[in-house]
DNA sequence: GACCGTTGCCAACACATGTTGGCAAACACT
DNA sequence: AGTGTTTGCCAACATGTGTTGGCAACGGTC
């Protein structure tokens, strides 16, 4: 701390530190926690190793800053409930087709425990919350939610980190059209006996 | 090679090799691909380092060995086609429920290039080949089996990877009754406009 | 213009990694 | 018994890693 009194002033290497950030964002989503080194991700943004470590104080705080996601659920009271569905899965689908930010979270979350953590909290907390807006019994509801993240993960897993050649190339519409049932579903449908 | 002429005699270290790759399986399913050391590797099998290496050749050629993976899917002609969704989502439960080489080969393909080619492989070749068994059109089948790899993969990953907790708590046979229905239309709904 | 915090770089440390070569004991075979 | 092969271990190398401390240049403040 300086002389700011409240919240944060802006410093003059802010622009530093969001060359790093997008740095890291890009190799934790190219490489994963352990092959993407900080050195890498310090050449990338074009300055030295250690100003990472001043900024971030460790690889696992650099992490932890470029891994910030917001799922940015919609409000799922404005839907009309037939829908909900669909809307989900353009949403998900148009979130993380422009920002690379949840595939490196998706990545690390195989081999970093932190990472793994984090994703367990945005969807337990992000989605859950989301889900919890209509029905009552929270375990009902826990499971929704847990099987509108597989399915949802599972795409993003075979399109994005494996790459299986049909789920790359199909269109997002496409892609809404087959998967939007699944999750209304799993929103909405009657639970097995 | 020594004397033998024809396939493999049984060798004397034949026993150090499958320990070696059995603490190869634990510690790649355990701690990805990058993380998992050979020395860790060869601590748990109790014999020293090099001798993987010699066995083995380098890490790769150990997870390659050691991520060695049949699906075993069943004949699919053989299923009553109204329930191909619950006799696969049952079987795949089964099949890595008691046997953790996909689920190294799950956490290791989010890092490693060499895991991910043989995750295609697996789910293009012997999935897609499945499929292909009913219906003609091979871009349709291609879809269809991405599709069914889409949510066992999430299936997967949510619960054996990420651990989500509604996933991990909820039983077998409730996410068969749950997933059972998204992958029968996967494989035989009739595909959106 | 002197002072002090900030920004940046360089060099280095401590450590873990995959990998290699050499050597001793155990074994197989004549 | 003698010889060649196999199995195993030890020690070491080369390299890459996260991380640290010191030092020069810059910027604003009195």
């Amino acid at each position: 701390m300086t002389s700011s009194t409240r919240s944060t002033q802006p410093r003059r290497s802010d622009a530093t530190r969001a060359a790093i950030l997008r740095a890291a964002r890009e190799r934790f989503a190219a490489d994963g926690y352990e092959r993407a080194t900080i050195r890498a991700i310090a050449a990338d943004a074009q300055i030295d190793p250690s100003m990472v470590m001043r900024y971030y104080g460790s690889k696992e705080g650099l992490f932890a800053a470029a891994a910030e996601f917001d799922l940015r659920l919609p409000d799922l009271t404005s839907v009309p409930p037939a829908r909900l569905g669909e809307v989900l899965v353009r949403h998900f689908l148009a979130r993380w087709e422009g920002d690379e930010t949840l595939v490196a979270l998706l990545r690390a979350a195989s081999t970093n425990p932190g990472a793994a953590e984090r994703m367990r909290g945005i969807f337990a907390d992000q989605l859950t919350a989301a889900v919890a807006t209509f029905g009552t019994d929270p375990t009902l509801t826990a499971r929704r939610a847990g099987l509108v993240a597989s399915q949802i993960l599972g795409l993003a897993f075979t399109r994005y980190i494996v790459r299986l050649p049909p789920m790359v190339d199909t269109t997002p519409e496409e892609l809404v059209s087959w998967v939007a049932p699944t999750l209304q579903r799993y929103l909405t449908g009657t639970p097995p006996s």
